[in-house]
DNA sequence: TTGGAAAAACGAAAGACTTAGTATTTAGTC
DNA sequence: GACTAAATACTAAGTCTTTCGTTTTTCCAA
């Protein structure tokens, strides 16, 4: 019973429980399911489905606790985020970060406190050098 | 017969397909099937489907042009880029831009040039404003 | 005007995603 | 030890994605 090829990104479902996992760091069906967003109305099972999933998938591990299981991400919301943004790149901005950020600059909805917070976090960067 | 709900993001395929026709700007069937990468060997009539998909979804439109339709992007590449960004923003980066930009500085595959280049275009932005 | 080649239209099949119902297991209680 | 409430396991339905085969249409040339 092999395993089948897994993705290694979340689908829009699987994100949204793994963004409630990287909040609260462990928890049970009953726990993530509280914690999804107002309105959200979502069977118990159904939440217990997905969880499995992503056990299967590898982005948690769940472990027993009594007679319930309680699940802990595997990926961390980092490491993911740098995955996203990678493959973002790669796949819309011909590898070139800098165009992504080109991009996202010109974006006129952002304020002049996101653009210069940008900005002071580039020239950390940039004085302390990485090699 | 309705339109079911059309998502405004491409699929991996759709992707694929937006791309070459971003770069060739208008082509056909053929066109478009023979600008996708050495070695995806994909029947014309998939790349047919695909195409008809990307009309249907309001991605591209069609002209006929003797017996053959030709195809043309509707959504821009720097519209989908601006859309593909801020969604990522908003769902993985709790939408604010700046701790996107630290994730991929963070990125040590970054070169001091890539760097220097985005604080540059910062600083361009900066000073022309645009409010 | 009739064939034939190329293109388009249609539809189907396999797999993945999302949701949830039913059946089974489990842990404690009387 | 049997009962009950809660949790897990199993399964299935509906939709979307990806791929491609079959049928129909279209245009041009002989």
């Amino acid at each position: 019973m092999r395993q089948k090829k897994k993705s290694e990104f979340l689908t829009e479902v699987e994100l949204e429980f793994m963004t409630v996992l990287w909040n609260i760091q462990t928890g049970s069906v009953r726990d993530v399911l509280a914690n999804l967003e107002e309105g959200r109305n979502l069977a118990y099972t159904s939440a217990a489905t997905i969880l499995r999933i992503l056990e299967q998938k590898e982005f948690v591990i769940s472990t027993k606790q009594g007679k319930t299981f309680v699940y802990q991400p595997l990926l961390t919301k980092d490491a993911y985020q740098a995955r996203s943004l990678k493959n973002l790149s790669e796949k819309l901005f011909d590898d070139t970060p800098a165009s992504l950020v080109a991009r996202l600059v010109d974006d006129t909805d952002l304020t002049e406190e996101s653009l210069e917070e940008i900005r002071a976090l580039l020239d950390r960067r940039l004085k302390n050098g990485s090699g």
